[in-house]
RNA sequence: GGGCCCAUAGCUUAGUUUGGCUGGAGCACCCGGCUGAUAACCGGGAGGUCGUCGGUUCAAAUCCGACUGGGCCCA
């Protein structure tokens, strides 16, 4: 934003303000101050969950940082020391690797081991820290501090080491083990994938369907065929078993050929148009055991194999209620054979083609087999229906082969046996929102699975394995281990990656003869799961970790339950026996601004750095606070926009009023609570107490939410209620004590408001403490951010004088509705307003102050309360007001008196010609000389406030004429209320240093005079330019006829409808109609007919009075 | 296909736990007013099938069920 744009609000915008924040942050060392932290407070443990390394962050990954960023500025507040502040990125994985492998323009394993895994893995090393320099300006410009200069890297040595440890801590208590099990698999790449990479890969696909006749093997009687269903008939080939569900119904049908046929009762209406004859009724239970004939020849007959078996796992929603059982291809199928311990029979080779063992279709790629397979069945009898079906079914996300689950040895570790104790863990997680505990996480616990280890690859940590030809494993621990099994110190620059421990081998310790590492690199899961100890390269260095403690806090998306929130804690539980954080936060995901799902390939995806450049962290971070951040959080760059401004823009307006006026007495905000006795100081400080204590509370349960709406409301409250009620007095002369009573609130107010709102807000609550110090922007690295959080002032709050001000504040609506309604505008004053009834206890303990208060916001002599609803008791020519429903009643004169009106005339012309001066961007402080022309009766009203008119214009020459004589482009001219004036302004010329005060009058306003230091401060932090072009509201006033007001009679009872008062008027009301006799008056209008007043004008009247 | 969560005005949302006043705000829009920090403020207006359908109840945004749409996870 240029800079011009700042001179004209007299602020800055949010976008500026951040810059010059940071360059104080940077040129101070703050941060690195914040970050040390307070060295004795408590400890506050916590880790950054280290992002993937393999692609650049978006908008959504904004919110979980401002989250994490929000609670550790608050911790330092409280003095905790945060263990540790330290960045991390996790730099391994496919990911990694496929971005490298893009750039090299390789595609598979053997272009990889030709280019040379060690030449690969250095690209990976080298694409991960390009990655990293993205996410760490994103986070600089969030205003997330982390200590990134000792950013831990799961891909470091040191960081490796520890994962090593751990691995061998599991392996010694047999949580780690070689198995055979199921996977997803990519026969093109060779290798298994993990399950967020499947999950990438599912598309819609037409797959054949075929139902196969399993012919039950029963000596004599008729024959009965078992009708199986399946979508990969290329399975068929490793057939070894059905499985039934026992408590389900069997049917056996006896088709038109004689034939019997079993299946699922509630499968009979998928197969049979019409009801089959059926000849019995089984359940589950009574097949088991029944032996059948195999589709296929190729499985060897073994004991056991080809037998009805019984398993939860079928049911009858589809297919036929028997499910087909291949041990190799299915994670059902393969626990279910171990179970019986049927073995295995997998007929494919790595790269997914039939081997010898099944000649039928041999050297053929599973999925092409199917036609091949279908019609062998269809030639010997046992092919019952053939169809095609179209469901998702999982690709490969890299090369879009068609995956095969298959049994395929792995590593594991063994997470289902602890599972128990990962529940019980869990149970003291505090989990906003609460429902992930018991919900998706919880259910992750409870069917834990076991976690597959190993990957076929080559940029991660290798699994520090070792075995040898009899089988014997060794898990090494330690690089120190490593190097005693191999008998010879390592290398000096050992690179614990493949390129530098494949190469090693030893004798197996328990039968001597040559180990070799088992070739696999682990899950990524795993690294970042082991960050909360790895991170300080545990237990090699003990640093700060302590094993016995959780984290404090961990915030991520929901995304990560399955992902980092679950490996770290199942990691914690298995190596330390407690859970790995007590609180834990999880967002929803960055949404595009229509609400969709962000991807680059929709091509809506925000840039995040570019975002905030453009707006600023702050007004990201305020935006992400107000929201339902466990939802999908759009990002809609016009809503931060506008609730930045209503906020944060709102908040340095006020600071720019306060030093603008406030500073020329050279008032440094208080510390203490000041001492001011007037109402509005009182009750903004109790709203300030208030909204500490919100937030504190917020904080503190981890939520910040109702804090940021606190803090939202206070900033409101602040502005629009109490500095506008307050001005006057700020205006008063600087001998008045009310004057420094404001002076001192406003400035305290803004001292604590900076420091509640510092977690939120860190860059605007630095600008305002930094504008308001004693020595703004010096270098004697102060900050905000190095402020201990507000103590709790229980003396400074009053819910009685909090609740008193609600209701004042609802009588001043009423009032502002009357006056509408009567058509008498706010400028001109009136005698009095009168409320019928007796005010409140609440209202009565604002005193009289809330009367003068009330009677100024509404520009009456006086609030009057009478006690009868009486029309003798109206004020003459009485306007009166009724809300139907709560019936509180209030009247006005319609009809100002003259004195009155010419004050309100006379408020207009100044009005005007403070408008003109600010349209000629004079500042409050330059003096000007005046040429004023109206008629008569104004000119003579004019000339009798002279004084106040030099007063409050600044004008040291004021020339009263009835015309200006000879115009010029610089003269304006108004009509209100049929009376027209003109008048001429400029600067006074020569000396611009104001001359002496005004005559200080008790009571009345005067402009400032500032020091010549003032002066120049006020001019440094809000230059003034020149007037913006803007079409002059007065003239447009002048050309138009003004809407008129409603036409209502004055008559007591004229009833209208009202939509729900704002605030507490409810209570008033209905307080009010207590006291108010005919309460329940059947000449109580309808709303709509009498109620509703007829447009009309009322501008000829208002003339004719003028 | 399964699990968890969500749906209130064009947008952001309060209210849902524990059913009960006429479902409140803010932004944007229209009319009017005010304004010496303000892109602000004040009054009025318009804008809601509380996703849909069904159930429980004297009474449902709120409790129950199904469905639709969205998000995440799993398959």
């Amino acid at each position: 934003m240029p800079a011009d744009a700042e001179a004209a609000s007299g602020s800055p915008t949010l976008a500026d303000l951040e810059s010059r924040v940071a360059q104080y942050w940077d040129r101070t060392g703050v941060v690195a101050r914040a970050l040390v932290g307070a060295g004795s407070g408590p400890i506050f443990r916590f880790t950054e969950g280290p992002p993937t390394a393999n692609g650049r962050p978006h908008t959504g990954h904004m919110l979980p940082g401002t989250l994490k960023d929000v609670q550790l500025r608050y911790r330092r507040m409280r003095g905790y020391r945060i263990v540790t502040p330290m960045a991390g990125w996790d730099c391994h994985g496919l990911g990694v690797e496929i971005e490298v492998e893009k750039k090299l323009g390789v595609r598979t394993r053997h272009d990889i081991e030709a280019y040379g895994i060690d030449r690969f893995c250095a690209e990976c090393r080298a694409s991960t820290l390009a990655v990293a320099a993205a996410w760490q300006e994103m986070y600089r410009r969030l205003g997330y501090w982390l200590d990134y200069e000792h950013a831990y890297q799961t891909m470091a040595s040191p960081y490796i080491e520890s994962v090593w440890w751990s691995l061998k801590t599991l392996f010694d208590g047999g949580l780690v083990e070689k198995g055979h099990y199921v996977l997803p698999y990519c026969p093109r790449c060779e290798t298994t994938l993990s399950s967020h990479e499947v999950a990438q890969g599912y598309k819609e696909t037409v797959d054949p369907s075929v139902t196969v006749r399993f012919p039950l093997r029963v000596s004599g009687g008729t024959p009965r065929d078992l009708l199986v269903w399946t979508t990969t008939p290329w399975t068929l080939t490793s057939n070894m078993f059905v499985v039934a569900r026992a408590d389900l119904v069997y049917v056996v049908v006896r088709e038109d050929d004689g034939r019997e046929v079993v299946l699922a009762e509630d499968a009979v209406p998928r197969y049979y148009a019409e009801p089959p004859e059926i000849v019995a009724r089984l359940t589950g239970e009574e097949l088991k055991g029944l032996a059948y004939e195999p589709p296929f020849s190729f499985v060897p007959d073994a004991p056991g194999r080809f037998h009805i078996l019984l398993d939860d796992m079928v049911d009858a929603k589809e297919g036929t209620g028997f499910v087909h059982g291949a041990p190799s291809f299915g994670p059902d199928d393969y626990r279910i054979g171990e179970r019986e311990k049927l073995g295995t029979f997998d007929p494919l080779s790595s790269r997914g083609v039939f081997t010898s063992e099944v000649p039928l279709v041999e050297h053929r790629f599973y999925k092409s087999a199917d036609p091949i397979l279908i019609e062998d069945l269809h030639r010997r009898g046992r092919l019952y229906r053939h169809t095609t079906l179209r469901h998702t079914y999982p690709f490969c996300w890299r090369c879009d082969t068609p995956l095969l689950y298959r049994a395929m040895d792995s590593w594991f570790v063994r997470s289902s046996r602890f599972s128990e104790a990962m529940v019980r863990n869990n149970a003291s997680v505090t989990w906003v929102p609460a429902h992930v505990r018991d919900g998706r996480f919880g259910n992750f616990l409870t069917e834990a699975k076991d976690w597959a280890l190993s990957r076929s690859r080559y940029w991660g940590t290798p699994l520090p394995v070792w075995v040898c030809p009899q089988g014997h494993p060794t898990c090494v621990g330690s690089f120190a281990e490593l190097a005693a099994l191999w008998g010879r110190p390592l290398p000096p620059q050992f690179d614990p990656h493949r390129v530098g421990v494949d190469p090693i081998e030893f004798p197996c310790p328990t039968c001597g003869q040559p180990s070799r590492r088992e070739p696999y690199t682990i899950d990524v899961w795993y690294d970042s799961g082991s960050a909360p100890f790895a991170q300080y390269h545990y237990p090699f260095e003990t640093g700060t970790f302590d094993p016995s403690s959780p984290l404090d806090y961990v915030a991520e998306g929901i995304d990560q339950t399955r992902g980092w929130f679950y490996t770290m804690h199942v990691l914690a539980t298995a190596l330390f026996g407690r859970p790995a954080y007590r609180a834990a936060v999880v967002t929803g995901m960055g949404l595009d601004d229509v609400g969709k799902k962000m991807s680059k390939s929709k091509g809506n995806a925000v840039d995040p750095i570019d975002l905030l450049g453009r707006i600023g962290g702050d007004a990201v971070r305020w935006y992400l606070l107000n929201l339902d951040f466990t939802e999908g959080i759009r990002m809609s760059e016009s809503e931060m926009r506008s609730q930045a401004a209503r906020s944060l823009g709102l908040l340095t307006n006020v600071a720019t009023f306060y030093l603008q006026n406030a500073r020329a007495d050279r008032l440094a905000p208080t510390r203490g609570r000041p001492a001011s006795t007037d109402l509005l100081d009182r009750w903004i400080l109790s709203r300030l107490e208030g909204t500490r204590d919100r937030v504190t509370l917020s904080l503190e349960s981890w939520d910040p939410r109702s804090g940021a709406a606190a803090l939202k409301s206070f900033i409101d409250d602040l502005s629009t209620w109490y500095l506008r009620r307050s001005r006057p007095r700020f205006w008063a002369d600087a001998t008045t004590p009310g004057r420094a009573a404001a002076h001192a609130t406003l400035g305290y107010v803004l001292s604590l408001l900076s420091r509640v709102l510092a977690p939120f807000s860190p860059h605007t609550a630095e600008w305002v403490t930094q504008e308001l110090a004693d020595r703004p922007w010096s270098d004697a690295e102060t900050s905000v951010h190095l402020d201990r959080w507000p103590d709790p002032q229980p003396a400074m709050r009053d819910e009685k004088l909090e609740a008193g001000m609600d209701e004042l504040r609802a009588l001043v609506e009423v009032g502002r509705e009357l006056r509408q309604r009567a058509g008498v505008r706010a400028r001109i004053p009136l005698a009095e307003i009168v409320f019928f009834g007796a005010p409140s206890e609440k209202l009565e303990a604002l005193g009289d102050e809330g009367a003068t208060l009330l009677a100024a916001e509404l520009n009456v002599r006086s609030v009057r309360w009478a006690s009868e609803h009486r029309p003798d008791r109206f004020p003459e020519d009485a306007w009166v007001l009724r809300v139907d429903g709560d019936r509180t009643v209030a009247a006005l004169p319609r009809t100002p008196t003259p004195e009155l009106l010419e004050e309100g005339m006379v408020r207009e012309v100044l009005r005007r010609l403070q408008q003109r001066r600010k349209e000629l961007g004079l500042a409050f402080t330059d003096p000007i000389e005046l040429a004023l022309a109206a008629p008569a009766p104004l000119r003579e009203a004019l000339e009798r406030r002279r004084a106040m008119l030099e007063r409050e214009l600044l004008a040291e020459v004021v020339d009263l004429v009835e015309e200006l004589g000879t115009a010029t482009a610089e003269d304006r001219t108004w009509e209100v209320d049929g009376v027209r004036f003109s008048a001429r302004v400029a600067r006074r010329t020569g000396r611009s240093t104001p001359t002496s005060p005004a005559r200080p009058t008790p009571g009345a306003r005067s402009p400032r005079r500032p020091t010549p230091r003032t002066v120049r401060r006020a001019s440094q932090s809000a230059p003034r330019r020149p007037a913006r072009a803007r079409p002059s509201r007065t003239s447009r006033r002048g050309s138009s006829p003004r809407r008129a007001p409603p036409r209502r009679r004055p008559e007591v009872g004229g009833a209208r409808s009202r939509r729900r008062p704002r605030r507490s008027v409810r209570g008033v009301r209905s307080r009010l109609r207590a006291s108010a006799p005919q309460r329940s008056s059947p000449g109580r209008a309808r709303a709509g007919s009498a109620g509703r007043p007829r447009r009309s004008a009322h501008r000829s009247r208002r003339r004719k009075r003028a």
